[in-house]
DNA sequence: AAATAAACTTGTACTAGGTTAAGAAGTTTA
DNA sequence: TAAACTTCTTAACCTAGTACAAGTTTATTT
């Protein structure tokens, strides 16, 4: 179960045996079944989490009652409330299964506590952030540059796995549409 | 010069007075002037730039030739154009001077080095890359969930520095609609 | 101080996407 | 296997924001 936590590990920062002993033993395996409710505002969230196998998906209720989906979280994606990890404040985010999942978790506690036994894991986190930041540098600029036409083949194009796999309401919720315009744009796409 | 940006280090993690004197010589300093041209695609961008005194601005200009704002980086902020800095890659985004500017200035290779002879750095990049994922979370639900009229509130609540100190067609390029339809909405604000 | 350019405003016609509502199709649960 | 819930589709009407064009104000340059 964690040889896939180790094998993403491994893909940015070299460890010693000892050191992936002791990641091995920072993180707990948690089971969640599909629709499970993970995180719910106003929880307070303690946990990084690592998707071994499954999809999470993480989204924002806005003061409408819009749901906005931020992120899918399918198998090697790690998922939290990030401000609510790392301030200990109420999350805003919710997190839920979307299909039964196998997740790897660690708490903020023990988290910080590796980073100073294995300070080059700062680094893994380090690029993992960055590349994060590309990623929603990458999203914003095409919600505010392109059509929703041109979104949807992007997505499908950045997540082949997913596009069957999740629910197409959700999909629209990532575009940025409503599920209606969004049925609508598909329709048109097929003529 | 270099004051400016240690005191912003100790902000987040705690340095030997060597550790300091390294990092102050591994930073060189870098005067541009207003409407200087920093960064243009498609450069290959080798320094992250932190800026001491005045302001720089990091868009990103589309397909059909419209300017996007990605960031605006007055005095503490860092910018650069992360894709191309960490991958080596051509730059994709602009960035250039709004002001007479004071730019401290490390490039891709000596960071690496830095990062290596001083790990708790990392942890401050780490911190660095944590907030701006935050803050652009932040940005991309304000895009999908509210009105332009909430959006610029918003925008003068969290940069109140900057409201009078950047050209109005470029706050409107920031909050994701034309100078023409901001000139509107700040007119019925007005009423 | 005049001349020029850059930034901002205003009006009118237009379009991408939203809202509401109703029905069809697919899934769970009983 | 029916009932009940979810998801997806279609259609008529509505609105926030765009495109274009012309005019006004504010900065820069000479």
């Amino acid at each position: 179960m964690h040889a896939a936590l180790l094998q993403e590990i491994r893909k940015h920062v070299n460890l010693t045996p000892e050191e992936e002993e002791l990641i091995t033993t920072s993180f707990r395996y948690k089971k969640v079944r599909r629709n499970q409710v993970v995180v719910q505002p106003p929880d307070i969230v303690i946990y990084d989490h690592f998707v071994v196998s499954g999809c999470l998906v993480q989204y924002y209720i806005d003061d409408n009652g819009i749901q906005h989906t931020l992120l899918f979280a399918p198998e090697g994606w790690w998922t939290t409330d990030l401000p609510g990890f790392l301030t200990g404040q109420e999350a805003r985010y919710h997190i839920e299964a979307l299909e039964d999942s196998d997740l790897l978790i660690i708490s903020k506690q023990v988290l910080d506590k590796l980073l100073v036994k294995i300070p080059l894991l700062n680094n893994f986190f380090r690029i993992l952030y960055q590349n994060a930041i590309m990623a929603q540098e990458e999203r914003l600029l095409n919600v505010l540059s392109t059509k929703v036409e041109e979104r949807y083949l992007r997505f499908i194009k950045k997540y082949p796995q997913l596009q069957n796999r999740v629910p197409q309401y959700l999909i629209a919720s990532y575009l940025g549409v409503t599920p209606e315009f969004f049925s609508k744009v598909k329709a048109r796409m097929h003529k």
